[in-house]
DNA sequence: ACATTGAGAGAGCAGTGCTCTCGTTTTCTC
DNA sequence: GAGAAAACGAGAGCACTGCTCTCTCAATGT
């Protein structure tokens, strides 16, 4: 049986993340404080220490958070357009991502930004979560592959491009060729590209009046050129 | 004539721009610290807010300087490959992108990472430095079109794509017709995205033995998309 | 020659991450 | 059930940060 004492724990980290997601509201990842989260929580500062190591702790807790909600609405964006056109997929997952990014710049900073101070994320908690969004994008081309959507696109592949490709194609059991899947690879960079192009403000203050329209058009360029 | 007072100031500038630099060669934008640059410097801290106003003061003189490199970097790598296909012409300038960005880590966060805190960046100061990347990449489909080497690409676009391209063509004297020139801003921010995840570790581990294939490959089908 | 400006030093404030110690409370074990 | 062990929170403290204010001294412009 849970003890009350484990209970109460589970509790608490959950309030830290939230309160930490909170904090990304309004303040950018570098800004993220242990002691206003404790603060916030009524606790003393080294309090949180007894539940979170350290603050990179945390930011790996906060981005396993925000990938795991990003993720989930790219994936449901996915879904809801799936009786459409890959393209058009693809263009709804590019969409939600630019979406989550607005409305979420910090914790998009977070996931697609610069790595905070010598700080690599444990590869161990934050890689499922991290490839939800690239999983759900292999999964538009391996679905179109298999209903013979996909169009085959110019290779030949250098070696070790290949390999690597036929690594991926066996361990997420993929069908579609390694030459679409390498594409896939580049449309991946390139939609996450835009996006924070878009979010972070790079393509300039007025250059775009409907940075949204842009990104559909965009994004059907990337797509025609991974074989939709 | 220059008194020595300001020779002496212009020097010290110089000397905290570079002192500056190095240490964002071993620490990140978001650890770079005033004081520390003051000790390197020999000052005492507050010394240093008589040349510069503030650490954001600090991080817009340093994304200047990083633009600069950057700039005059890809700008010589494809200036060094104008003999060869505009195609090459873009690899070389994203394979000198991914090279600096791996030589110097920080600084390229600095301009494609995360904002720093609460920051924007003055336009001022950062926008003629900040284009010289775009620029060069439309300068090589500007030429592939003058030289009837760039393929129109399916059209129309939605009209408020079409009128901001048509201001950037007037801006800068393009002659390449609008779609190519939405394609090409595509094309800047999928590079940058490649590049971005190659030097933030974003594909994963493992994923890519030779990551510098794979971004030639990747390049050479965006460029393709873009009419080349 | 003298007033003005600029440069550097030093102290100080509020904030940070993190560690250590010290009671208290809960849980586990005999 | 009693006692040992573990978990928890509080508080003090260290070293660091950005930044401001005041003071002194040297260089500059009139």
């Amino acid at each position: 049986m849970p003890t009350s004492r484990r209970l109460a724990r589970e509790q608490t980290l959950r309030d830290i993340v939230r309160i930490g997601r909170e904090q990304l509201a309004t303040s950018s990842p570098a800004d993220l404080s242990l002691r206003a989260v404790a603060r916030e929580l009524g606790l003393v500062s080294s309090a949180v220490y007894r539940y979170v190591k350290d603050r990179d702790a945390l930011l790996t807790l906060l981005i396993v958070d925000a990938y795991d909600e990003l993720g989930a609405e790219v994936e449901q964006a996915v879904a809801a357009a799936s009786r459409r056109s890959p393209t058009k997929q693809v263009q709804a997952a590019a969409q939600a991502m630019r979406a989550w990014g607005h409305r979420e710049p910090s914790r998009f900073a977070l996931l697609y930004g610069t790595p905070v101070p010598g700080y690599a994320a444990p590869a161990a908690s934050t890689n499922e979560p991290g490839t939800r969004v690239v999983v759900a994008l292999a999964g538009i081309l391996e679905e179109a592959h298999r209903t013979g959507r996909l169009r085959a696109v110019p290779g030949p592949l250098p070696r070790a491009l290949r390999a690597d490709m036929e690594a991926i194609r066996a361990e997420y059991g993929l069908t579609l060729p390694a030459t679409n899947l390498a594409r896939g690879m580049g449309l991946w960079s390139a939609v996450v590209g835009a996006v924070v192009f878009d979010v972070f403000g790079q393509y300039g203050p007025d250059t775009l009046t409907d940075p949204v329209a842009f990104l559909d058009v965009h994004v059907a360029a990337l797509a025609e050129a991974a074989g939709l």
